[in-house]
DNA sequence: TAGTGGTCTAGACCACAGA
DNA sequence: CTGTGGTCTAGACCACTAC
């Protein structure tokens, strides 16, 4: 189904995850690695490659490739780097109390993300969202309704992205984040229960399709105490000398 | 001197940079590319994988790739999700003054993090750093002087990082980074001038060498005006299958 | 010296978007 | 139908590490 690298991926994930291979320890070698799969180094990289981006395994030149140790945190949701989705395809109990949901013309900060025109209709949501019956995120979305047709409030008090993938057969590719500490205000206190010294993790987002169209851009504001975005970075080789 | 690959990433960067290839045009197909660079396609492939990555370009399958219209942001700093130093590589002006500098026994949780053992020596600095003149972070630093031996006040009052790099010849090369949103505390308010509804944007950060030896763990609190984390999150082909 | 990951070549076939 | 990016093969040489 998948093609094979993304299996052999799948595969020493799982061992990494499970334990099976132990932190620290030395994975087999590419070639090692390519007779194991009965595959051409090229396919082995590519798996090593996602592996290693994502902070799995840890490649050093000349050695070998080790399996690095996952530190996890807290009683935090975790929001990833990779994550494009809001957030119902993380959590688990996701619902939502939608506040408003209108059509206004776009102000120009939406228009200039969405690459839309002064005049043109754009629409708005305003919802309130819980995770596990818990109030914790206030989110405002701006669709471009020329993009995304047909979101009902309906649609809104579930999951706009399933909507965008499912129904409309879209595909979701990729996302611009911002993420800002911020001091709550009023609606914080009163939607998330927040006192006027604890502050939001507010998450600025664009989101595009897979055709490059920005469709959405959002302004999540996350419970100080409920959320954190972690996120691994990876030098590459030459970025150095510049 | 580098790559050929690497020589290719940085042509066709620059040219998005400068205006050459527009936000929304079709590049060359990689075969094209593969004779105007003398190349193989793989050689091609991987200067493209990395802009993709980074948001410069997008790939339509079957379609060909286009150049990513890139927005840019506000008054913030912005800490990107590929930058590894705490800063003095990313900001202009920074300097440091070193409120604590002292030899410590560890703790169980920067033990955990560095990999150490509970009656080992830890050296833990704490700093306010300033950039342009003002001051903006408070950053607790944890370092194993097992693997960076030598760190005396002058380093700390300037760049760890730089001292690491160029002094020791290590190389760092990866970091997990856990962003939250934290109320503002007594010595937030007294060095970085927050009143206490002002939050500050933390950045737990554990940092690697070269070899996978994590080597410092830190906690970084940002003026929550004067600083963002920027990030490009890009779904791969078949992670929704999942 | 032997083994490793980093880089590169020169091909190949596929499924499907777009004309 | 044609061109595209996605995937894959079966090699190759290199510089360096660890022994």
């Amino acid at each position: 189904m998948a093609s094979k690298y993304m299996e052999i991926y799948k595969d020493l994930k799982s061992q990494i995850e499970t334990g099976v291979l132990k932190p620290g320890e030395k994975i087999k070698s590419e070639v090692d690695l390519c007779k194991e799969y009965d595959c051409s180094r090229m396919t082995i990289r590519n798996a090593l490659d996602i592996l290693s981006e994502e902070g799995y395994v840890f490649r050093k030149k000349k050695v070998g490739t080790f399996v690095l140790n996952h530190v996890h945190s807290h009683n935090r949701t975790i929001i990833s780097e990779r994550e494009l989705s809001g957030l119902t395809r993380s959590a688990k109990n996701v619902t939502s109390k939608v506040i408003k949901f209108e059509v206004n013309f776009v102000d120009q900060n939406v228009a200039l993300h969405l690459n839309m025109k002064k005049s043109d209709p754009v629409l708005y949501i305003y919802r309130l969202r819980y995770v596990n019956g818990e109030p914790v995120i206030l989110e405002h979305t701006y669709l471009n309704p020329r993009v995304i047709p047909g979101v009902t409030l309906d649609v809104a008090e579930h999951s706009v992205y399933r909507y965008i993938e499912e129904t409309l057969g879209l595909r979701i590719a990729s996302a611009k984040k911002v993420t800002t500490a911020q001091p709550s205000n009023e609606d914080d206190h009163k939607y998330l229960h927040l006192k006027d010294t604890e502050p939001v993790l507010m998450i600025e987002q664009v989101a595009y399709l897979d055709d490059g169209t920005p469709f959405e851009y959002s302004l999540a504001r996350h419970h100080y105490d409920k959320f954190e975005m972690t996120m691994y970075s990876l030098r590459r080789k030459e970025m150095s000398h510049k």
